[in-house]
DNA sequence: CATGAATGAGCCTTCATTCAT
DNA sequence: CATGAATGAAGGCTCATTCAT
């Protein structure tokens, strides 16, 4: 039965456009086509809804990055795809996204608790493609000397950033992926590739 | 009379620690030691109250930011400072930056509405600061040939990236700005400076 | 399940005693023994909840004045056992017409918009019954020539403020029926009936 | 100071057009160009407020019907010219009667507490006007024999019921005055008036 | 006299959650 | 599994009234 699956993209598309709190379970119910009693009888508690949309949402990116980096040459072009699939991953899926944006499941909600620390756990695994890609870089020349980490933190800032002005602002997507391609292939470029 | 000040100071914090939609307006009132009414007396409904809120803590960066500025020598050294007036800002005034953050004042509101156009009024006063910084460093040669406006745009996604990693994800706050600062410099600093 | 019932019973009852303005939804719901949230659910506002209420206690004069109706002889008789039922009607069942008098949801409501029409319309078939009467005592010979729109109105008027009168000023409702009746005989009664 | 005129005049305005429980203290103030708690100030509470504009309404009926009383020659005269000075008030001041008709003063207030007995008081008089055009009538031939408060108490009960058909239900005011005529002379005039 | 800031009780309504069916 | 009637706590807001100035 495909009840289960209704309920949360209806709620992935609320949460989205009204967010959590202006959300009412019963609109996710009509949305999604069952009795108001039937999403609560699911989940349990509004509140578990919101992790598995927001779970899904990191996911789903994390899943549509993996699949762009997958050819990359060098490090350094492992990262700009990964700068790359985010902008295009918001460009499809902006809808998806203002979720993560307009949400504050990180903040009210205890991260180490369980099933929580999941949502962070997927959100390292997408930030460690990042990583991995930086590190091989500095391996291959292709990136300049740095501390991946630190890095791969605040490229993730400017792309998160960057959402919330085009989404929030109304600043254009397009000049705003062109110039953060700029930073980071400033910051990264290595001015002193090493000799073959 | 102090009333109305205790209940914006009240509602800046508790906004900033519950977000609008978890504070009611009776703890507000208990928070600033007035009577339920009260409130509603001078605000008129809860979403002025988080109008005003939003509005001083941006006038406050921006007052903030425009202080620190001042002494820039070069206009690289202008846009420098503006990141690191940022992070001053984000070190001793956590608290109020969170709001900026956990509000959605920018999406529920129509910010082309009075008053709210005043609140993306004080916002582009803000990026101001940092379009003149990069206009004038592309003069005085500090800065490299490049659009400022994007720049800006960009530069001010990495910070309040960054303002949410810290504050909401638990990053370390000087680490981010090291490296915001890192990444601000190899974007803007012109790597063949005009003759003296 | 009599929920329902009980609530718009209790309505009535409290509306008809107190008015609309000055009766709480909650006090609805303890005399109606649901808990507070059952009223809106079932009703959706408190209004909607007057609108049927007086929709109701129209039908049920109505269908009390059809009724006591049906046998009259001649078209004058029928008149005279319209305003005989009246007040019967306000003899048996005073707390329910307490409503009608009490209760602007004529002015407040836009009656032409739906469901209000419907209680305009209720109104009309009301006053049809006395209209009929007329017509057929014009034809029969039993009532002398006139408008019977305007005497049906001016009929309706005398009863509604005989009804006021008793019910808020405590006139004697023997007095008032006796008298209206004389009333309308004496504008009715053809002083010339038609040769047999 | 015309400030207590201005209230009372505002508050009058006011409980016609929306009713006592629909208007609130502070909107008689702004409309009386008062702050708001000078009519608590002057009226002690707004009950009182509402007792005095009933009143006045009353009176100024009385006075308006006393003035086209005045050069009645006969009994009948006198109590048709009783109900035409009725529908040129309402004609004339159709606003300020519906103060009458919208509010309850007699219904929640205890009529016989002081000062609620002088609204009774004035209305009495004014019947005592109909009363008297009656009881004359009688005495001179001109109104056949009959009970004069029972029929003072019908034909008030018509104007005010006819009143509400115009000022609520829109029937037009001159065919309801015109009827109305027609079933007082009907029951009043005297077919054998008394001989020389 | 008059003000208007302040109060706090009370109102209508919303909504997550429960539970009998 | 699923429903939807029912709940009741909580929320935003209104408003008559008070009172210091």
């Amino acid at each position: 039965m495909g009840k289960i699956k209704a309920i949360v993209d209806a709620a992935q598309i609320l949460f989205a456009e009204k967010g959590y709190e202006n959300t009412p379970v019963s609109d996710i119910a009509k949305a999604a086509g069952v009795a108001g009693g039937t999403v609560i009888y699911h989940f349990k508690n509004k509140e578990n809804l919101l992790f598995i949309v927001t779970w899904r949402v990191h996911y789903s990116l994390f899943k549509a990055t993996l699949k762009s980096l997958t050819p990359a040459r060098s490090g350094l072009d492992a990262a700009l795809s990964f700068v790359a699939a985010f902008f295009e991953y918001l460009r499809k899926r902006a809808g998806e996204f203002q979720l993560i944006l307009k949400n504050t499941a990180y903040d009210t909600l205890d991260v180490n608790a369980f099933p929580n620390a999941d949502l962070k756990l997927m959100h390292l695994r997408y930030l460690r493609l990042l990583q991995e890609g930086l590190e091989r870089g500095i391996e291959d020349g292709s990136v300049r000397a740095c501390d991946p980490m630190s890095v791969s933190h605040v490229i993730y800032a400017m792309l998160i950033g960057a959402a919330r002005l085009h989404l929030s602002h109304g600043e254009d997507l397009e000049n705003l992926a062109a110039e953060s391609m700029a930073f980071v292939r400033a910051r990264l470029e290595n001015p002193a590739p090493a000799l073959a």
